[in-house]
DNA sequence: CTTCATTCTGAATATTTATTCATTTCGACT
DNA sequence: AGTCGAAATGAATAAATATTCAGAATGAAG
C-alpha cells in the first residue's frame, strides 16, 4: 500500500532523532504526524525495517538502526600470539601495573586487552611503548600474570 | 562478584555466534555451561552489555552486539549532553576511578572533564574508550559521581 | 566478630513486543 | 462492475522482556 511506504518513511525519520524507547511513544509520535496505526502494524514495520531496540547506559533503551556485529575479537589468537612479540616487560605499584613494550606496540596490545574484558582487569590506557594497566582491588600480582597469559599465550615464560 | 564477569564473558561467546533469539534460549545454553541464573539477571546483564535484539531477515530476531549509533551530520548537539552519550561504565580501585566509554569517546569526555577544574579531581588521562581519573586522597565514590554529574547532567541515577 | 551499606539476585509482576486469526483493502483480470 | 488472490491491518492474545520489591551475599568500617 501506498501509505505504508510514507508511513516507513516516516518512522525513519522519528527514529534517526534518537529518542523512541517503546513502540508506544512511537506510535504516539506517529500519530501527530496523521498517520494512524496500531501496535500490530508497527512491530510488523520495525521488523521488516530492521529497527531494533538496543540497550543504551543513558537513556535506558532506544530504537536504532543496526548495523549487524563487527567480527571485532572473532580471531584473536593469531595476532595475539604476534603481538606477544612487542612485551618488554611488567613492574607494578599498588594496584597499577605498568607493561613496556616495543615502542609503537603498547596501544595494539591494549587493545587486546581490552577487548577480552578480564574481570581482574578494570581498564587499561596505552601510549607508545607503554601500557598502564588498572586492576581490580585485591588482585595479586600473580593473578594479573595468569590473565595476561590467557590473553597471550606466548608470554608463557616472557614473565 | 566474580561470578558475574565469569558469566557475561560466557554470555558474549555464546552471543557471538549468533543464533540466540530468546533470553531464555541464552538461558538454556548458559545453564549446559554451568551457570545458573534466572531471566531477570540475564535480563539486566544484556542491559548492561548493551546486546540487543535485532530484526533479522531469516533468522527472525537474533542478540547482537550493536554499534553505537553513528553521530550522523545531524546538527552537533549541546557537548556535554552528546558526551553524556558515550559513557559505559565507572568503576573505582582505590584513588583511581575509570571511566570506561564507548570507542572513541574517552578523549573528548576527558577534555570536559579536565576543563572544569573540579577539585575532587587531580587529573585525568584518556585511552581510546578509557579514562583514568586520579581522585584527591579521602574522597569517596559517592563524591566523585556527584562531581561528575555535575559535569555532565544527563549521566543522573544511570551511574 | 558485628554492623552497616552496597551490590546482586530471584520471584513475581508489569510492561512491552510479536503473532495469530479474522477481516478488509487493493490490484489485476475478466 | 464483479471475482479472485495477495497483501495489509486491527483486535485480541501469546510470548518475551524489563522492573519492582524483598531478601541474600559481599565488602567496608568499627
Amino acid at each position: 500500500m501506498k501509505n505504508r511506504f510514507k508511513r516507513q518513511s516516516e518512522i525513519r525519520k522519528i527514529i534517526q532523532k534518537g529518542s523512541i524507547n517503546s513502540q508506544e511513544q512511537l506510535l504516539a509520535e506517529l500519530k501527530t504526524k496523521g498517520f494512524d496505526l496500531t501496535q500490530a502494524t508497527l512491530s510488523r514495520d520495525l521488523k521488516e525495517m530492521q529497527i531494533a531496540k538496543m540497550p543504551h547506559p543513558v537513556k535506558g533503551y532506544v530504537y536504532v538502526f543496526t548495523e549487524p556485529e563487527k567480527p571485532k575479537n572473532t580471531a584473536p589468537m593469531k595476532p595475539v600470539n604476534y603481538l606477544a612479540d612487542g612485551f618488554r616487560d611488567l613492574r607494578f605499584s599498588g594496584t597499577l601495573a605498568v607493561l613496556r613494550t616495543q615502542p609503537g606496540y603498547a596501544s595494539s596490545i591494549a587493545v587486546v586487552i581490552d577487548r577480552t574484558d578480564t574481570w581482574e582487569i578494570l581498564g587499561t590506557i596505552a601510549g607508545d611503548d607503554t601500557i598502564l594497566i588498572i586492576m581490580k582491588e585485591g588482585i595479586s600480582k600473580a593473578d594479573l600474570v595468569n590473565a595476561l597469559v590467557q590473553i597471550m599465550p606466548n608470554l608463557e615464560g616472557k614473565i
